[in-house]
DNA sequence: GCCGTTTTCGGCCCGACTGTTTTCAGTCG
């Protein structure tokens, strides 16, 4: 079986988790949860590298012990330190630990004192009223615990980003509305882009924080309140979105700003620098004694342990607070520096628009050029088109662009890339395209090796401009099809070619530690928004949003590009 | 278990809410 670095990371997890049912060192245990971490976003395989014979200790977290066994995994697929705590304790248990209201010390009592390790015993012996006789147990927890036994398939959920953000717009509008309110703001990880959130932070600056969290309760969207006090309170919403808000004052704003939107690991990080300040952060400011020393914005904070502002999609812990103290930090590329889109379908696949439509809607958007690029026709089910209905489209893309519409279009494909490695459309039409997107539309389940050396060999083709959503994830609902991603940036750069950025909110696609690698590497990313409607122009800021998580400047976009530079770059891919 | 602009030893982020505690532990973010 390949070992993937996910699948260290969640033997680590798996070690944190159990440590932490019997009681360990917390900083051990965090010790394995960080180097899960580092697994998770390397953005490489672990395996390649250890391959290559680098060395894996230089990486944040991984030290001399957990490099031990990440070797130990990689060649036996086993690691003797979890097989021995699985001998001690079942290892069903730290399924216990996903139940909200259950953490490391309940669950040490459920299992040493009643023998429970699984979803079903748990339920049987709340039932039986056995728990609330446990010490630190009680009726309510009991109950409580039955409930959310029973209703476990839905916990854990994330939503996203986009489908929060319909969500998150009407209730900021509602909040403002509450007495006293100076300032609403989202923070989290919605405020960080992340691709998914598992809830939403809300802050509010009000004076009268208990009036602000009456009238957040009562908001007709809620659907249980699971904690509320003066200055917070949690609520599920009735799609099963938790949202957190926050009463803070004005003095605090940015410091509580720069708290609740994370991430964790940046927090820790922050506060560990202002430790050595002999300073003390927290929610309500940056402390020396008892004297607040910052507070009001974020740049204060930020000021206050000799570091310039770090934009939210960079906290993750991941290099930004070095970079910021070097004076490093990239300047990211914003939504307004788009200058066009290279992906986006009409009616002739599987778009629902002409493409004036689709035209007047990009330069709505103050796009000023958009690359039409329906699906080829091996993809059947979308309409694609065959050599004939492309050259079509190339005259009616021309007529367009012989008018005065103050938006220019290209003309283009995604092109399947067939099993092969070849493309959906012989040369000499992918030729007069002036913009060529190759997209895995088939065979997810190829190899790791098959499925690298197809691509590749598509990128190989003369014509071929940009590699359409790299991973073929869909958020949720398909995985990344297994593919070798260092190696195909690396090619891009050697064939001079260039990978997308979807936007589209499922997609997201090349992911955030992708792109960091592809702009270490040289190679252009296109954010596009695979628009199939008018509306869709707007997944673009999604798109920058990821974008920005992967550290990308405006120069390392080539739609950024005015029309003039950005066909020299397409005339010089051929 | 990791790590070093005080350090190879001795640190490691911090506060709100809940429930069961009569002064605080556990969980969560």
């Amino acid at each position: 079986m390949p070992v993937h670095n996910e699948d260290i990371a969640a033997v680590f997890d798996e070690i944190a988790d159990l440590l932490e049912i019997e009681g360990d060192n917390p900083f051990r245990i965090r010790a394995y949860r960080n180097g899960a971490r580092t697994l998770r976003e390397l953005g490489e395989d672990i395996r390649a590298l250890v391959e290559r014979g680098e060395k894996i200790t230089g990486f944040p977290g991984i030290g001399k012990n957990l490099a031990e066994k990440i070797h130990e995994i990689l060649d036996t697929g086993q690691c003797a330190a979890l097989q021995k705590l699985r001998k001690q304790l079942p290892a069903d248990l730290t399924e216990l630990l996903k139940l909200p209201g259950l953490g490391p010390k309940r669950v040490h009592a459920l299992y040493h004192e009643l023998d429970i390790h699984t979803l079903e015993q748990l339920e049987r012996a709340a039932r039986d009223g056995l728990i609330q006789h446990l010490p630190g147990f009680g009726a309510k927890t009991e109950l409580h615990l039955l409930e959310t036994v029973q209703a476990h398939a839905d916990t854990a959920r994330r939503f996203k980003l986009a489908v929060v953000g319909r969500y998150a717009e009407p209730l900021l509008e509602y909040l403002e509305g509450a007495p006293a309110v100076k300032t609403v703001a989202v923070a989290g990880s919605y405020r960080r882009a992340r691709e998914t959130v598992g809830d939403l932070d809300i802050l509010v600056i009000a004076r009268n924080g208990r009036a602000v969290i009456e009238h957040f309760v009562a908001y007709d969207e809620v659907d249980s309140v699971l904690a509320s006090g003066t200055t917070r309170a949690t609520v599920m919403l009735r799609n099963g979105l938790q949202v957190d808000v926050r009463v803070v004052a004005a003095v605090s704003y940015g410091a509580a700003l720069h708290y609740f939107t994370g991430s964790r690991a940046h927090n820790i990080a922050v506060r560990g620098i202002a430790r050595k300040h002999g300073l003390k952060v927290n929610e309500y400011g940056v402390f020396r004694g008892k004297k607040r020393i910052a507070g009001k914005t974020e740049d204060e904070v930020f000021g206050s342990i000799g570091l310039p502002w770090i934009p939210p999609e960079l906290r993750e812990n991941r290099g930004e607070i070095e970079a910021a103290r070097a004076g490093m930090l990239p300047t990211l590329v914003e939504t307004g520096d788009l200058r066009g889109d290279l992906h986006a379908h009409s009616r002739a696949s599987d778009g629902h628009e002409s493409i004036e439509v689709m035209a007047r809607a990009a330069k709505e958007r103050g796009l000023q050029y958009l690359a039409i690029t329906d699906h080829s026709k091996r993809l059947t089910v979308a309409h694609g088109l065959d050599s004939k209905r492309v050259l079509a489209q190339i005259q009616a893309v021309e007529a367009f662009n012989a008018g005065d519409h103050g938006i220019t279009l290209l003309t283009g494909i995604e092109v399947d890339i067939l099993e092969d490695g070849s493309l959906d459309l012989p040369d000499a039409v992918l030729s007069r395209l002036d913009v060529v997107i190759g997209a895995v539309h088939s065979r997810f389940e190829l190899s790791r090796a098959k499925q690298t050396r197809r691509i590749l060999h598509a990128m190989d083709n003369p014509n071929f401009t940009l590699l359409a959503h790299p991973s073929g994830r869909l958020i949720d609902r398909r995985e990344p099809y297994d593919v070798d991603m260092t190696r195909i940036i690396r090619h891009a750069r050697e064939r001079g070619c260039f990978l997308e950025l979807n936007a589209h909110p499922e997609r997201l696609d090349l992911l955030d530690t992708h792109c960091q690698r592809a702009r270490d590497e040289g190679v252009l990313v296109s954010i596009n928004s695979d628009a199939h409607s008018s509306a869709d122009f707007d997944n673009l800021r999604f798109g920058v949003g990821q974008a920005r998580r992967g550290w990308l400047e405006k120069s390392d976009v080539l739609n950024t590009r005015p029309l003039t530079a950005l066909r020299k770059l397409l005339a010089a891919t051929r």
